[in-house]
DNA sequence: GTGAAAGCGCTAACAA
DNA sequence: TTGTTAGCGCTTTCAC
């Protein structure tokens, strides 16, 4: 017996106690069939005696491949007391459970800014093989930008029609439309659409609700109350001042987020308007809290449960060179009391 | 002007370009003062102008750093429909926030399996400077056994009297001992602990709880209910459970986590039971939701906004060769309604 | 200030 | 089935 003592950094140490060359060592921790049982079972027990381990950084350098992903994530900042995204970081769990089981590594990052060029040294420095981004942001001329490098990437959120690069998302339109549906149902029509345009995903669940509003009734209404974040607090915040500012109050909101849907409830109440008999609201994403809500939140549900494996699944298609198409997870109204 | 199109991928190519040498080059890129500031500004010209950036993977086998570190988390099961453990997904959103200004990359890794073995790999292997643990699980007997090792790691959690490695967590003695105190004055004697006593930081939260109960009134009981994880359902199916069981109904309860505070508040009103009328209920975190749901929940706040800081300034106080002691965050009682 | 030489630890190609 | 050779792209001496 050796001693389990000596921590071996190399590959030749280990050869060279095996009476073994460098490459057939190589060949037996990759469990090669070229090697002969009996030597790999004294290698492997060799390496293990000696806790070895094979470099990593040796070994990306020497086959120009990480088996990393980058997931890219805009993170709220610190001093918000804001629910952190519960939404994303649900993805970002089935994310990571994909990635796991393709025993690829995650690197976590939050862009310090959504530049192309950014991204593209993120790969070509091989940091990463490719990326995952988790939300569109506002705009996503950038990300068309970046579909034109060589950058293999996917994207949670919603597709263009062109399909520039993949995208993996919610049925917005149909999810606009099921809001849209549901406030007609209760008889309403002056509805507040509480979200950013200049979202994809919301500009597409906009365009659902007010074309199921449209075809009911031509004269419906749809106005914005535009937000530049999703959270509670700006939720809350941005529903206390439309509230204040005195315009006539609408008879149904659409938030963009479940959290935001929270906020401007908490928001109408404190103004003394009463949730569903004056407004109703519809969330989106039925976060598993909406149910216990103060009021048991109406809200659209994204079957997002594969979205994580799916946003994998696709990215590897990239990498063997396919081209795969966007994804669309189904959407579906949940009523309950608001 | 050159072309802005080749992309170049190593570094030699740059050098030839500027008509330098590689090193002269590699200082460039790292602004070392050494370099002719007319020197400098062509190569950066030329590295730009041609997308150049440095390999990775080569920098890290070179210098033999990696400027990463591991961040190791329990991730709930993508079965469950659980909020997500979002108490430490706040936690992660710290720490990614703290490892970002520190220009280190956060590896995400869930564990399949706590085994000193498998860390003390990812350290030798190069893969990670360090680790950071989020949360300590069942027992830390394994963390003891890694304390022995060269592995450099910082936990989220209780600390051992011992001090065998570093821990950033609440001040869950004070915690529990404010619960106690808090059911004292609403003259609540039947405690029941909802909770684990395997993992230290919920044992110190009982210590503490019972430690006040018993202060003031020797007689004063309390009893456990064991969960195995901290998220809604398991609070919920537990507690319907217990009371299911027929034993004698506790007229407070201390849950172990918010989520769980949820679930058993559920659990009691679907079995008429009224809380806090008949039955106190304290959680631990104040999530976000926790002063919105059903019942605005009464509960244990951590001042977390500081613990991911902590956590990576211990950690880089390691690397530098430091033993920093154990941080213990304020708590404090948050009186809502339950 | 800059360059030449060496080598980090590994694996791919080829030879035996 | 195994070994020899070469070199991935970089930084660190050390020399000039």
């Amino acid at each position: 017996m050796r001693a389990r003592k000596t921590k071996l950094t190399s590959m030749d140490q280990i050869a060279r106690l095996a009476n073994v060359s460098k490459p057939t060592v190589s060949r037996a921790l990759k469990d090669s069939p070229l090697v002969k049982p009996a030597t790999k079972r004294k290698i492997l027990d060799i390496a293990r005696r000696h806790s070895y381990s094979v470099n990593w950084n040796a070994q990306k350098l020497r086959t120009n491949r990480t088996n990393t992903v980058a997931v890219v994530m805009h993170l709220p900042p610190q001093t918000s007391e804001s629910a952190s995204a519960p939404f994303f970081f649900q993805l970002l769990n089935d994310v990571a459970r994909g990635l796991w089981i393709r025993r690829h590594d995650l690197l976590l990052c939050s862009p310090d800014v959504d530049d192309v060029y950014h991204y593209e040294m993120m790969i070509s420095s091989k940091r990463a093989d490719g990326i995952i981004f988790l939300g569109q942001g506002p705009g996503d001329k950038w990300l068309r930008d970046l579909a034109r490098t060589r950058v293999p990437f996917v994207v949670w959120g919603a597709a263009g029609e062109d399909g520039a690069y993949c995208t993996v998302g919610s049925d917005n339109l149909k999810g606009g439309r099921l809001a849209g549906e549901r406030f007609l149902e209760l008889g309403r029509r002056h509805v507040l659409f509480v979200g950013n345009r200049a979202h994809p995903e919301m500009e597409q669940r906009r365009q659902g609700l007010e074309g199921a509003l449209r075809l009911a009734d031509p004269a419906a209404q749809v106005r914005d109350l535009e937000i530049p974040d999703f959270t509670f607090e700006t939720g809350y915040s941005a529903m206390t001042g439309f509230l204040a500012g005195g315009t006539s109050r609408p008879d149904a909101i659409f938030a963009g987020s479940d959290s935001v849907a929270m906020g401007v409830i908490v928001a109408l109440r404190e103004a003394k308007l009463e949730v569903p008999a004056q407004v109703s609201v519809i969330g989106y994403n039925d976060l598993p809290i909406a149910q216990y809500f103060q009021l048991p939140l109406t809200t659209i549900r994204q079957d997002t449960h594969e979205a994580g494996s799916l946003l994998v699944e696709k990215l590897f298609q990239i990498f063997d060179g396919g081209r795969p198409s966007a994804a669309r997870v189904p959407t579906k109204l949940v009523i309950r009391q608001t």
